[in-house]
DNA sequence: TGTACATCAGTGAACGCGCGTTCACTGATGTAC
DNA sequence: TGTACATCAGTGAACGCGCGTTCACTGATGTAC
């Protein structure tokens, strides 16, 4: 008989055997439901299956748990924001469209990360990675604003890092005013992506990047 | 003798005398040291010098008196940006600038007023006054935008709503990415007023409402 | 002006609860030989 | 291929703590007469 071998719920015995990433993913659970402040050790480790204790295997405490999720986040927004962008092609401007939309559907589709990287109220050094993996996925927009601006001549070409804290900035008050499912969003009387491509073409107009309609 | 009139600890004996707004003070004061979710009802019963059970006397539970903060909140917010405005003078582009510069001065000087109204997840149907409060705070900004957008000539006039969301967003992006000193905030090369300020010259330019300089 | 009384706004003790954290422990796994 | 052993990743019981909430109560205040 094998009784001992493959019990049936999953669990491979005394040990987990991948108890980090179910934390995570327990964590992304919980965040998306209750906020990022709703979210607790216990929590996790119950919704792991696991002692109260384990987690500390693991993760230092909650904090470190909750960096981790907004560290990996960032590198996933990162990615997805880079494909969108997918280096200025087919073209410079369909591409920062689509760049936008990504963030939107980035803030959309993965709120829990979403909150976890700017509403946790994490300091940015709380974790080695997490700095710097923000920062590489800032540096999309900041690549992008620059192949948009280098476009216009070079004495009214106006400065990349603004250009991407003011894409920045308006995309990410968009995605949190308008732009998730839960209770403390405002309406909208349009889709938010429309909200956002129109106020882009207009900046972009403002930049002299476009030309009029 | 007479020392059971005048207590020295402040309070007036038994009754607080204003325990409802000694609440409300003790919010704001948590709020702002701990953010919305670290704020607890025991806290502020402590913070008030007085019994835990006393609250209940004037607030059904703890999300109440948040709500009744971000009411109050929005309420002064309205008035700080309808001071800014002051109705389109002495010029309405100018005008327009400070209401812009009010948006961020109010979410910087009164932190927890501004984590209260956005950042508490509250339902804006939670209290009665809650979501008219907000409304007629964003209405300042529509009226504002309506009286820049009416100097466009008609037929290429943008739409007002539009354009108060856009501004909106990205004052509401500004100032939670960048604007307040706590710990998750990013660094920024320039004053945010600066970054909004450029933005919504850039933005107006590229309505069409002011010409290139 | 004084008195009786209703109402109001507090007290303080108690409760159950869940959290974070520590601890000695033990079952499972991997590896050297 | 088997065995001994070190290491790892869990357990489960325990702790102190603070929170939210309820309750019967009581001191203070206001008002009718």
């Amino acid at each position: 008989m094998s009784w001992t071998r493959q019990p049936p719920g999953g669990r491979r015995g005394y040990h987990h055997g991948n108890l980090r990433e179910a934390l995570i993913d327990a964590a992304l659970d919980l965040i998306a439901q209750k906020g990022p402040a709703g979210f607790t050790f216990a929590d996790a480790a119950r919704w792991a299956g696991v002692s109260s204790a384990a987690p500390y295997r693991h993760f230092r405490d909650r904090d470190a748990l909750i960096a981790d999720v907004a560290r990996r986040g960032f590198e996933l927004f990162e990615a997805h924001l880079e494909r969108a962008w997918n280096d200025g092609r087919p073209e410079p401007f369909a591409a920062f469209e689509n760049l936008g939309r990504a963030y939107l559907s980035f803030a959309r589709d993965e709120p829990a990360y979403y909150s976890a990287m700017f509403e946790a109220g994490l300091a940015l050094d709380s974790d080695p990675g997490l700095r710097q993996a923000s920062d590489r996925a800032f540096a999309v927009l900041r690549r992008a604003a620059e192949a948009l601006a280098a476009r216009a001549p070079a004495e009214q070409r106006p400065p990349a890092l603004m250009m991407s804290l003011h894409i920045w900035a308006l995309s990410h008050g968009i995605a949190s005013l308008f732009g998730r499912g839960d209770a403390g969003r405002r309406a909208l009387p349009m889709p938010a992506e429309e909200l956002l491509e129109a106020a882009v073409l207009i900046y972009l107009r403002g930049l002299g990047l476009i030309g009029n309609r």
